[in-house]
DNA sequence: ATGTCC
């Protein structure tokens, strides 16, 4: 059996690309990293290794704390992190989320070709630059007055539609059809509301961006029929999340928890850990908060939608519906969710932490729309601005192994501050522009530094160790066109 | 990720 010595961290390989962190004192399961030995290198390179054991010693986790190919350090729980846990004698994780609550990805489809938009890039991009708001702090496309906040924040993309800025369709192919029906928008504070209500239809910064891409290959045919996809076709991937107003709802829990269980939080190897025992009025607030933020980033991502459909319909001289600008679907891969799963021949209800990690349920599960039920649930894994994007779908194995999950996009190798260091963004801009044919446009030189394709992992190396395992396999691949960001 | 520390 092969075995992976990092610094204080030892594994073996159980399975190919199954390496798994023994329960030594202190762990209530063991540890698994889906990985092959090229990414575990890199994984081994930061604390991801020492955190996924850390989760481990949260109560009532579930077979193993597991990571993705794609995992690096975050906070408390590794990003690519997914901890399944008992949702009656366990507890829930502001740490397992993540402080951008239900970020995500959609992709919006199109009926356009490369060669529609060839010679026309410039004109896309600046566009587009103008109809969505980007960057650090305030600028959303509506106004986040009392009642639209508290629309979206407990009716999520049910709004959206009664608004006018969704269609049946729409709902239809987003996780949880764009609504957590748990949302209590009245245990999110009024300083997150505050923060929120001018950020309604806006991209922020960091890793986010909208990108056009063009469809460069197929890999299973069949699927990909079902999902509407075909070589050459241009399609829009949307990658942001809830902004200052999920932020705040983790910081304010993290601090509520930090009052109220400082004996609790004692006895776990890491105070970023932070968790609410479940049952306890602190574990529901915060659910029915993040519920909330949950469904004011999928209004969010709506309303971006929105903005892309007319920019479309404006550059292009025809109606979006004539576009096909209909949605694929709609991911989320910042989230907790109470999901029954079987373990050990029993079904439990389990709040599913996947912090950087997508739900990648197969064939056949019945939380899987009806328009995919037959070939599995899409996932969509967005790389890096230089690497291009896949589209996988649900695989066979991941109940079985992942809680339903597979990873979410490549994962960073290096920190902001060292790519930074490493990268000019005009540089980085004009690389792409002149040497891939991909148009940038950023709010901010730095972001770009940050979000260098130099900067993560190979996706396609994160995407066939998923491929691999069975837990979402891969339907096709696309190639940027042209990008914002922050 | 984030009005990058109320």
């Amino acid at each position: 059996m092969t075995t992976f010595d990092a610094d204080d961290v030892t594994l073996e390989e159980v399975e190919e690309h199954v390496w798994e962190i023994a329960r030594e004192d202190g762990m209530n399961t063991p540890a698994r990293v889906l990985a092959s030995e090229a990414l575990l290198e890199e994984i081994a390179d930061d604390d991801t290794l020492r955190q996924i054991r850390n989760v481990t010693h949260l109560p009532g986790v579930q077979r193993h704390a597991l990571c993705m190919p794609d995992g690096h350090q975050g906070y408390g729980f590794p990003v690519g992190g997914v901890a399944a846990i008992d949702a009656e004698d366990g507890c829930i994780s502001p740490g397992g989320v993540g402080f951008d609550i239900n970020c995500g990805v959609r992709m919006v489809k199109t009926n356009l070709t490369y060669d529609d938009v060839r010679g026309r890039e410039e004109e896309l991009v600046d566009a587009l630059f103008d109809a969505v708001p980007t960057g650090l702090g305030g600028g959303g496309v509506v106004n986040g007055d009392a009642e639209t906040m508290s629309g979206a924040l407990s009716r999520g993309l049910d709004w959206a539609h009664e608004a006018g800025y969704a269609t049946r369709d729409d709902l239809k192919h987003c996780e949880d059809e764009g609504m957590r029906p748990d949302a209590e928008p009245a245990k999110v504070s009024q300083k997150a509301k505050d923060r929120g209500r001018n950020q309604l239809g806006s991209l922020g910064s960091g890793n986010h961006f909208l990108e056009v891409q063009r469809v460069t290959d197929v890999y299973r045919t069949d699927v990909a029929d079902s999902f509407g996809l075909e070589a050459d076709q241009l399609v829009v991937l949307i990658h942001c999340g809830s902004r200052g107003l999920g932020h705040q709802v983790c910081s304010d829990y993290l601090r509520r928890i930090e009052e109220e269980y400082e004996e609790f939080l004692a006895d776990l190897p890491d105070d970023n850990l932070a968790a609410a025992p479940a049952g306890s009025d602190l574990a529901e607030d915060y659910y029915g908060a993040m519920c909330a933020a949950i469904n004011f980033a999928w209004v969010n991502r709506q309303l971006i939608t929105h903005q892309v459909r007319e920019t479309f319909a404006d550059v292009f001289e025809t109606p979006w519906e004539e576009l096909g600008m209909e949605l694929l679907y709609d991911v989320a891969h910042n989230i907790a969710k109470k999901e029954v799963h079987e373990v050990d021949g029993e079904q439990k209800e389990l709040y599913v932490h996947r912090k950087g990690a997508t739900r990648a349920f197969p064939a056949g599960h019945p939380e899987v729309p009806s328009a995919y039920r037959d070939v599995g649930q899409p996932v969509i894994i967005p790389g890096s601005m230089g690497a291009g994007s896949y589209v996988l779908r649900g695989g066979e194995e991941s109940m079985a192994r992942t809680f339903g999950s597979t990873a979410h996009g490549a994962g960073r190798l290096m920190s902001r501050t060292q790519a930074k260091r490493e990268y000019r963004g005009e540089d980085v801009q004009s690389d792409l522009q002149e040497h891939e044919h991909v148009y940038v446009k950023a709010e901010s030189g730095a972001t770009v530094a940050e979000e260098a394709p130099g900067v993560y992992k190979d996706v396609d190396e994160v995407v066939r160790v998923s491929d691999e395992l069975g837990i979402g396999d891969k339907v096709a691949r696309t190639y940027p066109v042209v990008n914002i960001k922050g």
